[in-house]
DNA sequence: CTACGTGCAAACGGTTTGCAATTCC
DNA sequence: GGAATTGCAAACCGTTTGCACGTAG
């Protein structure tokens, strides 16, 4: 699934088949920002959050090169870009693990929980249908507090 | 309801009652945007259409001060902001009139239909309650278009 | 080798804000 | 009259872009 290499920086170099796939080149800032949104522990990053992290982690990149690669991976369908109202108006980019889902947003740390609810989901269309409306695309958010939270 | 006026430039004034009760002086700009947005067609405006409505029917404001309104009457509950993505990133504002209610925004036109549906709502309260969640508000969107529709 | 990608700094667009002038009560 | 409000223009902040340089294939 995974061309793992080593370059000589020993920075470990995972480029995605989809990167191909995207026909976008495997470049050193692709591999790094794909790798971040890989491993973000609720899988939910801003730009600056990445680009914040990469600069922590002594990478050189520039914010205009994250904001691009990220423009890039939304129009490849590798990464999805929500706006949660939360977020000082950043938006937020996770993978696209294919599987629609929709949020729920702690309005006190940021964690993010996706959940799935074909309950849910029917009664969308079926309002839809009601109305002649045909769904292209639909956002449901929750907002609140986990209970376990500080 | 309404106490109604008239001034000496022939625009009709329409105080409403929510203005004092939020604590808010009753002046010109603030009534005119209320009549705006009480009047809008679809409900749904962005402060520079109402900036512009206002400009077109000879009104002397400015875009700030619409900016400002906008956000005291936020504020005060007297009106709702939201981010539809369809809309180029402007934010949206409609009356606040008690009942919360979801929407279905046309891609195409713009158009705006609110809906509520008991069973998403109820299965949102049973989906946070599983995940020991508790909802402050949320936001749901449906985004397509209407059959009707040009 | 050459098309594609990147960094920098400047531009952009929606929104906010400091300040002086104006308005409401 | 005095506090609250407005207009103007400048600041702000997230994001995008033009251009010269760098790099993957």
């Amino acid at each position: 699934m995974y061309i793992v290499s080593l370059n000589t920086d020993n920075i470990v170099i995972m480029s995605n088949i989809e990167l191909k796939n995207a026909g976008l080149k495997v470049t050193l800032p692709r591999v790094k920002i794909l790798n971040k949104l890989e491993s973000a522990e609720n899988h939910h990053m801003s730009a600056e959050d990445i680009y914040k992290e990469l600069i922590n982690d002594g990478e050189v990149i520039s914010l205009a090169t994250v904001y691009r690669v990220l423009t890039q991976f939304e129009a490849a369908n590798i990464a999805i870009r929500h706006h949660f109202d939360s977020d000082n108006g950043q938006a937020v980019f996770e993978l696209n693990h294919g599987g629609h889902h929709d949020h729920m947003v702690s309005l006190k740390t940021g964690k993010v929980v996706e959940f799935y609810d074909d309950i849910i989901e029917n009664r969308q269309k079926e309002i839809a249908k009601e109305h002649n409306f045909k769904i292209t695309e639909h956002s449901l958010i929750l907002y609140g507090e986990f209970s376990e939270e500080d």
